[in-house]
DNA sequence: TGTACATCAGTGAACGCGCGTTCACTGATGTAC
DNA sequence: TGTACATCAGTGAACGCGCGTTCACTGATGTAC
C-alpha cells in the first residue's frame, strides 16, 4: 500500500503535498509570484511537472496554499503585540508599528505580484487575512487605551488606525515601484524589498511622537 | 507622400501612434494593466495587429507611453495644490490629502497590474514620478508652515508626510485585495477601485485633525 | 489632362515560444498463494 | 520462503492555447511624363 516515491523525497518524512507548498512558498519569498510558473516550481522541488495534479486541483490552488504558509512563515518570525495598560503607550504603539511593517514588508510584494491573478487572491480572502486582523487589534488596542485615560478622551482613533496602517503600505509601495530587475532571469536576494523598506529606530520615534502629540502648536 | 491610412482613422485627425495610446490609456483604466495584450488594444483601436510595431519598439514601449498618458489625465482632474500661509493649516491639510487620495485611486491600481511586468515601471520611472513630486510638495508645505509659525517648532513633518503618504496609499490597497472579478471576461466599470475608497468629509476632517492634534492627553 | 509607376503605412495570417494541463506509462511496494 | 500479480503515486512527453512579434502583401496617394 505504498507505492512509488518522488525522487526528491527519498530522504524527509513530508509528503509530496507538503513539499510543493514550502518549494512554492520559497520561490514566492525570493522572486515575487509574478513569473511564478507550475514548472519552475516542479523543477526547483525535484519533481515532474505533473504530479501537482495529484495533490492539488489547479495552479491556483497551489500558489492560494502557498500564499497561506508565506503568511504563516512571516507571522510567526514575530513577537506578540502588547496589551493594553501593560508599559506606556509609545512603547506599545511602537510594537504596534514594528509589527505592521515587519507583517507588510513579508507580504504586500507577494500579494503584489497576484494582482493580475485576482482569483488567487479571492481564494486567500476566503479566510482571516492577517492585515486585517493586525488592523483590528490596533484599533481595540487605541480604544482600549483610550477608555484606560491614556489618551486623549477625543482622539480620533480610527483616523490614526488609517495612518498607522497606511504608514506600514507605504515603504514596501515605494520599494516596489522603484526596483527593475530584469524579469525571466532574476536569481534575486533571499528577501527582495525587505532590506531598505523600514524606518530606523529614530524614524519609529519620530512616528510614534507625531502621532500621540500631532503636528500642531501646543 | 500620403499612403494608406488606417481604417479607424478615416475621420479624426489624430495620428495613429496617439489613437494607439489613447486605447491602451483607456483599457488600463478600465480593465487594469494585468491582462492586457497587444491584440487586445489593436482590436479596441480598429487597427490591425501587427500595426503597432510602426510607431513602438515593442509592447512595453507602448503600455509606458499609455501609463504616462493616464497619469496625466488623472492629475489634469485634480485642483492646485495650497500654497503655505494661505488659509488655515487644516484647509491647506485637507487639499493636500483629497488630491493623494485622488492620485492613487486614480494611478495605484494600473501601477499593481503592472507589478509582473518591471520593465514597463523601469521605463515609467525614468521621469518625473506624480506620487514622488506630490510627496515633496506635501513635504515643503509643511516645512514651510512650520517656518512660518504655524506648526509647532518640533512638528515631526517627516514622520508626518509619510503617514499621509501612507493614508492614501491605504484604500486604494484594500480595495485591491479584496476585489475578485473573472479574469479573461471582465467588462469591469469604467474606473474600478475609486468610489469605496476614498473617505468621506468628516472622515478627510478625522484625519487632518488627528495630524494636527494627535492622540495624546493634552 | 490622362496614364503608368513608385512609395510606404496599414493589414492580418503565420511563426515560435512558453504556459497550464493531461494521460499513457513506469516501477516500488504490498498481497496472494 | 519464493514467485506472480495488483496497486497507484510519480513521470514526463505531448497537447491545445494565447501570447508577442514578424513579414509578404495591399492599396491609397503622390509623382513622372
Amino acid at each position: 500500500m505504498s507505492p512509488r516515491k518522488a525522487a526528491a523525497l527519498r530522504d524527509g518524512g513530508r509528503s509530496l503535498r507538503e513539499h510543493l507548498i514550502a518549494t512554492a512558498e520559497r520561490l514566492m519569498a525570493e522572486r515575487g509570484a509574478a513569473g511564478l510558473t507550475v514548472r519552475a516550481i516542479a523543477r526547483e522541488a525535484g519533481v515532474a511537472d505533473g504530479v501537482l495534479y495529484n495533490h492539488f486541483a489547479d495552479k491556483e490552488e497551489l500558489l492560494a496554499c502557498a500564499l497561506r504558509a508565506r503568511v504563516r512563515a512571516v507571522e510567526s518570525g514575530l513577537g506578540d503585540l502588547p496589551e493594553p495598560g501593560a508599559g506606556t503607550v509609545e512603547a506599545g504603539l511602537r510594537a504596534f508599528v514594528a509589527y505592521g511593517m515587519a507583517l507588510h514588508a513579508g507580504i504586500l510584494p507577494v500579494l503584489a505580484g497576484l494582482a493580475g491573478q485576482p482569483a488567487v487572491l479571492a481564494r486567500f480572502a476566503g479566510g482571516p487575512v492577517p492585515g486585517l486582523d493586525w488592523r483590528d487589534r490596533l484599533l481595540a488596542y487605541l480604544n482600549a487605551e483610550r477608555d484606560l485615560g491614556r489618551l486623549a478622551p477625543d482622539a480620533r482613533v480610527e483616523a490614526a488606525a488609517r495612518m498607522i496602517v497606511g504608514v506600514c503600505h507605504e515603504p514596501v509601495m515605494s520599494a516596489l515601484a522603484s526596483v527593475s530587475p530584469p524579469d525571466p532571469p532574476a536569481p534575486a536576494p533571499a528577501a527582495p524589498a525587505r532590506g531598505a523598506a523600514g524606518p530606523d529606530d529614530a524614524g519609529l520615534d519620530d512616528l510614534v511622537a507625531a502621532v500621540l502629540h500631532g503636528l500642531g502648536r501646543r
